[in-house]
DNA sequence: ATGTCC
């Protein structure tokens, strides 16, 4: 069914599904290939299919099933005959996540970790439909979606700094506020600084291990600090951008005469008025996650400063993982100009490229890859690899292993926060439900998932922190 | 992921 092609490279055959235009690529181990669900391999197939795909449709170690194109799915479409769809970025558009360095260490901070996890609760709302404690005018709701994480420093959450270590700066060109809908502004405007929920979360953590010391260096990450990671998205408002674009570009596949193997991947010509708007609403919807990830930092910087006061919380770096870009990418020796996908998947560029912001364009892009709950997550540095194999990408995350609702029925709420308490783990929740769903079982090994990537140098192991206390939905 | 089905 597979070809291998490498050690931790894997094909998926055009022969797999009618009408592949290009192979399938799966960059995983033997061991987590075991783990992959047939109907994700169908996924990398059936978006083989779309008109103007190039080299290959691609899939990370953590791949599982998602709408349409599977999470932790790459693909790049040509500008000239290539599509772009909702699908291959998903409905949590821009989820993403951040990670800031603190200048405490663990003695310090661990007798404090239950107060700032309780105040970190208390402070950043949480939880499915939350809403958040400012109130923006329809005006500045504009701006978010037009200047994300620059209008949030601006409007005074945060320093210019943290602009400068942030993908895109914080914030995409290209959104347009006219290709939002009303419905998907009211379920916005009071979400702004919420987390959500799932598997968003805001953590305290300790670095436990470093990788590389030169690259560690200077992400100014050293053995036993203190590290705060802040995974979270768009919220109501990108999940109906993308609801409401989903249904233009169903109209799209009809109107352009697109076959499609699977309704999910409803999606538009690059170039015509229906790809345009959904780019520039996606462009919003990001725009409005990197200014939620900038406002809950800011509040998270009170919660600490209350602890300790003049401790410093700088900005390591801000990815996105749900989005799709303009990029330029060699392809059999040309540069050429593509639109990539890339859905629970991160960019991951190695050194030089413009994109990355100058503190870090000598050693390539950070790439922050959290864990579940409970387990370590990575900081790595993308590498030539990357650049080589995957239009500049890596994987997102640990990825699922079983269902929300099969989770709920093997593991209860209590005793996955009571096995966290006991390894030193405080947790805070909106419902006992969501630690069952979110409960460290279900999810592959993040170790196993990141030294994939590692192997291939798609991105480099700069340093792995551990959890000490978490705010969840 | 998500006012987990207007």
């Amino acid at each position: 069914m597979l070809n291998r092609v490498d050690d931790n490279i894997f094909e998926v055959p055009m022969g797999h599904q009618k009408g592949m235009r290009v192979p399938g690529r799966i960059f995983i181990s033997d061991k987590l290939l075991t783990q992959v669900e047939p109907g994700t391999i169908d996924q990398v197939a059936n978006v083989a299919t779309l008109p103007g795909i190039v080299k290959y449709s691609m899939a990370m170690p953590d791949a599982h099933l998602g709408y349409g194109f599977p999470i932790g799915g790459v693909a790049a479409f040509r500008e000239d005959g290539g599509v772009i769809s909702p699908g291959g970025v998903g409905f949590d558009i821009n989820c993403g996540v951040r990670m800031l360095r603190t200048d405490l260490f663990a003695k310090d901070a661990v007798p404090m970790i239950s107060s700032l996890v309780d105040d970190l609760f208390h402070d950043v709302p949480s939880g499915v439909g939350a809403k958040g404690r400012l109130r923006v005018s329809e005006h500045e709701l504009d701006e978010v979606f037009t200047r994300g994480a620059a209008w949030a420093v601006e409007a005074g959450y945060g320093v210019p700094e943290d602009l400068e270590h942030c993908e895109e700066n914080g914030f995409m060109e290209g959104g347009k506020p006219d290709q939002v809908s009303l419905k998907a502004r009211k379920r916005g405007r009071p979400q702004l600084g919420t987390l959500g929920s799932g598997n968003h979360f805001l953590e305290i953590q300790r670095v436990d291990r470093i990788f590389d010391d030169g690259l560690a260096r200077r992400f100014g990450l050293s053995e036993g600090q203190i590290t705060v990671m802040i995974h979270c998205g768009s919220r109501g408002a990108g999940h109906q951008i993308c609801t409401d674009h989903l249904q233009v570009l169903s109209r799209a596949v009809r109107k352009y005469g697109i076959e499609l193997p699977d309704k999910q991947l409803a999606c538009a010509p690059l170039g015509t008025p229906e790809a345009e708007s959904y780019f520039g609403a996606m462009a919003a919807a990001a725009n409005y996650a990197w200014a939620n990830r900038q406002i809950i930092s800011a509040w998270t910087r009170e919660v600490f400063e209350r602890h300790f006061p003049g401790a410093s919380l700088d900005l390591v770096y801000d990815i996105a993982h749900n989005v799709a870009k303009v990029e330029e990418h060699s392809v059999d020796g040309t540069m050429e100009r593509l639109v990539v996908h890339r859905k629970g998947a991160t960019r991951a560029f190695g050194p030089g490229r413009r994109e990355i912001p100058q503190a870090y364009r000598d050693l390539g892009q950070p790439v922050i890859i959290p864990g579940s709950m409970g387990t370590p997550s990575y900081v790595l540095c993308g590498g030539e690899g990357a650049m080589r194999l995957t239009f500049g990408s890596a994987c997102h995350g640990a990825g699922r292993i079983m269902s929300r609702t099969q989770a709920k029925k093997i593991y209860g709420g209590s005793e996955v926060k009571e096995a966290l308490m006991r390894r030193g783990i405080k947790v805070m929740a909106t419902h006992p439900k969501m630690l069952s769903e979110e409960a460290p079982e279900v999810y592959k090994p993040s170790d196993e998932v990141v030294e994939v990537v590692d192997q291939l140098n798609i991105a480099r192991k700069v340093a792995r922190v551990v959890p000490l206390g978490v705010s969840k939905g």
